[in-house]
DNA sequence: TGAGAGAACTAACTAGCGTTAGTTTCCCTC
DNA sequence: GAGGGAAACTAACGCTAGTTAGTTCTCTCA
């Protein structure tokens, strides 16, 4: 199949695209509830108003509307980490900022912490080659501002990988139990509300944690 | 074809109270490992060894073998939390040794994490009746007990269910998300020196986050 | 206007699931 | 030894999974 060599003045079909979008949508949403094992294509299809066999007119199988679904999804969040981390304006960037901006973001997204954490149960194999690309120098380029900062006179080095790690899961985490919580607490975590005093809450905490003791 | 009747001086036939321990066992890895879902019975015959068929004369279904092994593994959890909490010598328990004792014991039974974590993700409904005589009091206990330390002046009194999200989300977040871990850092996080690595680093995270501010 | 491609459909297949029925085997007790 | 029960087995069920084949509709463009 030859790869068009000359420009298609008009995308082939529109809608195409709009019906791949839909199942994207339904899948995230089926597989951020319930796991890829757990999700059915009759499911999806439900979602999106079609039946199954026309899932196959836009992905070759479940499998690759998985990788799909994870793809489109982490494009944002890894960007913005991206930009974060690389903005290197000599100073460090403030925890407190980045951690109140990747919960903003989750919040409007909160499926995508339901599937990571999927993701890494059952191994994350379709998570590490979209991580191997932006999470390693991500991870360089961090340690290396933690340990310009204030900070590691506290942890000392071989401590900063732990910092990320609770990072993440602290973010990561307030998503995959907001249904513990709830029940436990009363207030909806995912609220607006919610969001916005928890992410007030853990940038203090890190703010807290990072800046030098005495 | 008959399994060679003249060999097999002691035929692995077991008895049932053994059996059961045994399914139970096997069940648990799978469950962990793969979720609900994802597990199915011939997994866990096979790691048993007998056949499926024969689980049913210990479980009436692949339901209740799940809420058995939930049960029979938040056990140990639930009594060592509520004996740390309880212990009420007027002084409050250390955060710095309850970590420790929390990370080691999930250490020696890294399934149980990654089973809460499955749970909490498909809704937490078979974990919330075993929860609901344990941790509803527990927080009770420790938001009083929180409250009565320094770490009251740092933080608020209504930021302390948010301490307590944050000390179950770095505990369970260290096992649930050690593949991502060990891929990126090198080490394994679940070998006895990343534990203790890991757990020392946390506890003096939380000891610093109770503490008194200046 | 007619050809072709995209995207929906119906129908059907295979494989595997959880589950049940009925049978056999072993061990313990009388 | 004989009887009974626990626990293993074989065989088969109904259902649903993911997937494929083949058809129809419709829209775009030459």
């Amino acid at each position: 199949m030859p790869p068009s060599p000359e420009i298609a003045p008009t995308p082939p079909r529109r809608r195409g695209q709009e019906t791949s979008e839909h199942i994207l949508d339904a899948a995230e949403a089926c597989f951020a509830r319930k796991g890829y094992a757990g999700t059915t294509l009759r499911n999806v299809a439900d979602v999106v108003g079609i039946r199954i066999p026309s899932l196959y007119n836009h992905f070759a199988n479940k499998e690759a509307l998985y990788a799909a679904v994870l793809e489109r999804g982490m494009g944002p969040v890894l960007s913005v980490l991206s930009a974060s981390m690389e903005d290197g304006s000599g100073d460090y960037p403030e925890p407190n900022s980045l951690i109140r901006e990747m919960m903003m973001l989750l919040g409007d997204r909160p499926n995508l912490p339901r599937l990571v954490q999927y993701e890494l149960l059952a191994g994350g194999h379709h998570l590490a080659p979209l991580l191997e690309n932006w999470l390693r120098p991500a991870i360089a380029q961090s340690m290396k501002i933690l340990k310009s900062t204030p900070a590691v006179r506290r942890w000392g080095p071989d401590q900063m990988p732990y910092l990320l790690v609770t990072f993440f899961n602290i973010v990561v985490g307030h998503f995959t139990t907001a249904s513990l919580t709830e029940s436990l607490m009363g207030n909806n975590p995912l609220s607006a509300e919610g969001l916005a005093e928890s992410s007030k809450f853990y940038g203090e905490l890190f703010a807290s944690l990072i800046e030098a003791e005495d």
